[in-house]
DNA sequence: TTCATAAGTCGTCAATTGACGACTTTGCGC
DNA sequence: GCGCAAAGTCGTCAATTGACGACTTATGAA
């Protein structure tokens, strides 16, 4: 931890080498520099949370520190634009309508979704920079996200009533609720894969049918409890 | 952000004011001082993360920053016992030997030990604790937690295929992944109520029932699913 | 009352960290 | 080749932060 010398701060001379930089650093033009620092903020973040510092970020791109500056004003831009970018983005892409698909039954949609779901959103960058920034946000304001997730959650469950000719006499929370089961047992599949490291051995195309079918198998009954 | 003049450093004189530190800032025995300071301690990291800093800290305590170094050698030391103690500890606490009792159902088994389960360990307080250590965490070594959660898992699959009749013939990480359905979930349940502030109205008990009910309704499906 | 000792504070140090003014280097259009 | 704008660096500043030596103050047993 401690560095070798005293007076050796900010002159890591030829820093090209430091971290996984690459060699090679020829000048690049604004906008390809601007996304290669996005793209190692990204990483950087994901990697060792929100208050990753602006230098090893630098070390990263082999550049110079100053130099991120001119890109982004402030590390509180960046991290807004990281956030945006790679955390809302991939979340936008998502095609949602799927869900609603009803020539199509509700075990292939459910697999279908959560299949790409898993690749496109849930994987270890987009999960620990979201788990880095849910835990950072001191207001309870709910969010883009939130949102979204619920009226997810809500079409999962009113489709999946629907195919099976049941009718949901109850509070939208308690629909909420029984669409979370699946939402939640998924996302928290990605959690222990990315976050804690287990659930590694079984595919996940597996995982994901088990899921469906225990969602779907158990959903009557979910129903039952929770009707009014 | 700014502090509002330059030199007034290191001396806001009369600091028992500052945040949330008590007033009549009696003198307090070894044991007793150093008990507040954990305790001050895990609130602090489970709010703001494992960096805050041993200012705040004292701070909240109403003790100058000096004195943490005589309780505790290090940060290190102190986040250490912080996890030791307020993470290993209330887990440790946990009675996962009701699950094994055959002479009642299982239904009744896992609702009441989840609810436990739920305010014993599954707080605000732990989780938020476990989260951020557990995203810091650059090894993959598995550690304690996980294989106590790993053993749960197949406790409860083979307590519920017991009840039910059911012979498993599967991969031992099979059976580990139907536990997860009911295990992750109700785990998610709880990070979407500390970390995203979703999922507040429903009652406790009764996700926790609704849980229950998907898994032991949709259980024989995921085994047909899995078996090999 | 005395005073040894446990409890507690002051002030400071070195390293870290976000930010930025002043400067240098590169390479493209003419 | 020339020049100039774009790309990039150097060195530094102020604030923050973990750590600690030297000091002060309270308290209870004799």
């Amino acid at each position: 931890m401690k560095a070798k010398s005293t007076s050796l701060r900010g002159s890591q001379r030829g820093n090209e080498q430091a971290g996984t930089a690459k060699k090679k650093s020829k000048r690049l033009p604004y906008a390809e520099r601007r996304a290669q620092i996005l793209e190692k903020a990204t990483e950087l973040f994901a990697e060792y949370g929100l208050t990753a510092q602006t230098r090893a970020l630098a070390a990263e791109c082999g550049i110079s520190q100053r130099l991120l500056y001119r890109f982004f004003p402030t590390k509180e831009d960046l991290l807004k634009e990281v956030y945006d970018t790679r955390i809302i983005g991939p979340f936008q892409a998502v095609w949602f309508a799927e869900l609603s698909d009803r020539s199509r039954p509700m075990s292939e949609r459910l697999n279908k979704f959560y299949k790409d779901y898993l690749d496109t959103v849930l994987g270890r960058r987009w999960l620990r920079l979201f788990l880095y920034s849910s835990l950072a946000e001191a207001d309870m304001a709910p969010n883009y996200i939130s949102s979204i997730i619920t009226k997810l959650t809500e079409t999962i469950v009113q489709e999946t009533a629907h195919e099976k000719g049941i009718a949901l006499n109850m509070d939208p929370e308690a629909i909420h609720e029984i669409g979370w089961t699946i939402h939640g047992s998924i996302s928290h599949y990605a959690i222990r894969r990315h976050i804690y490291h287990a659930s590694q051995v079984v595919s996940q195309d597996m995982v994901v049918a088990t899921h469906v079918s225990v969602f779907l198998n158990g959903f009557d009954a979910m129903v039952s409890q929770l009707d009014s």
